[in-house]
DNA sequence: GACGCCTAGATTGTATACGATTTTTTGCTT
DNA sequence: AAGCAAAAAATCGTATACAATCTAGGCGTC
């Protein structure tokens, strides 16, 4: 079946590295990205550069202004609060979507995912810690492929992503692994075949990870949108 | 405050203008979107009208092939299956954020919304019922704006077009309109501050439009992706 | 010394150009 | 007349070119 062609090769190739530069936060919010710059690392045209940076604003995960370039998305305190906000309003149903077609090699995948998440949290190093950053992500991200569902996993594609920028923009605790356990908890009730305490253990697993961040507004910012370099 | 500068004004423009003519069924799907008849169109170069293309291929509305260029989307039956779980799984939620923040304001908005949407249903002629079909998705796209939350509101701009695709693909009923009186009914129980009765008739209405779809397989269809112009 | 204006450089917005791929047409063969 | 092959036309993919806009630094005035 024909899975994905949707993409020239050369635009989807720069997408995906910026995206996981983004995601795994080796690129800070409100970094520039230059269509120059982009281009000639990656050996294109800017016209290339461009189109790339164009997606990834569909994304929500780079924010284009006119004539003034693109930009590392900087989420307001309010963008945050509504991507956790449609979180707690999707991943329940795709938990509960996934919970009835999961099958035992999908579980033993979600428990190798957990294995791996929990090997990188025992691990240190910057290089470790971006890997952990991804795996916590992965874990949300393989339940909404198990749904079967392909427009809630690009969904939640996004949604995964742009928490990354908000937990690295207000995120308190260094360790952002608080939630690890969380996710074991969450694939023993979906194997006990109870999908209210699943469905519980998510929404409490998630407000668990926005409780952790710092929601005020940030100083002045807002007066010149601040540091947007 | 700054609402919307993301995009460049012609690129905008013409993603609009193609979308709307989507979602109003004035272009079938699978009608061939050429990148230089798209760009005369609008007096604009092939690299405005090849963007457009692309933001639409983001939101689903056409797909673009490699090499063979963009058509307006012919979703799979399995497609519009998805479309229509990702509604039901969603729309409860939007509909009960909704309901804790509406307004008067907004109530009466609503009301106008109705009232715009019946007075359609009696008109007769092409733009009338085209006029209809819009109005009908402004109803489910109204409760996504009052929820609040721009991400859900997005994500609800781009499943409301997609049904509009899958039902002009495989809409049985000539009028799309047999849940004109549902849209009411919903309303009325936001008012009565009954929000599990509000979510039950909305997870009924999304099913009457499902019901109204004969999403079997077409034909010989898919063996060269048949009628593809 | 501070403020404002103005020019120079850099960056984005859009159009055009050229090579690659696909589709259609043409014309020959069977 | 039907089928196939090669050439012609159309269309897409990518790079480059030029215009418009923004940013920064310098100069003059107050």
């Amino acid at each position: 079946m024909a899975a994905d062609d949707s993409a020239e090769t050369g635009t989807q190739q720069i997408r995906d590295a910026i995206r996981d530069a983004i995601v795994e936060r080796r690129l800070s919010p409100g970094t520039k990205l230059s269509e120059s710059d982009v281009g000639n690392l990656f050996n294109v045209s800017r016209t290339l550069a461009r189109a790339a940076l164009q997606a990834l604003s569909y994304e929500g995960l780079v924010s284009v202004e006119k004539n003034r370039g693109a930009f590392v998305a900087y989420p307001s305190p309010e963008e945050a609060r509504q991507i956790f906000a449609a979180r707690r309003l999707v991943e329940p149903g795709i938990l509960r979507e996934a919970a009835t077609r999961i099958t035992p090699t999908d579980i033993r995948h979600l428990k190798q995912l957990l294995l791996e998440e929990g090997r990188l949290i025992g691990e240190r190093g910057q290089t470790a810690r971006r890997a952990e950053i991804k795996a916590s992500g992965d874990f949300h991200l393989a339940l909404a492929v198990i749904s079967g569902n392909a427009i809630m996993q690009r969904f939640m594609d996004e949604l995964v992503a742009r928490s990354s920028l908000v937990i690295a923009l207000y995120g308190q605790s260094t360790v952002s692994s608080c939630g690890h356990s969380e996710h074991g908890d969450i694939v023993t009730a979906i194997e006990n075949k109870d999908l209210d305490e699943a469905c519980r253990l998510m929404l409490h697993h998630i407000a668990h990870i926005e409780a952790d961040l710092d929601l005020r507004q940030r100083k002045n910012l807002g007066l010149k949108e601040a540091l947007k370099r």
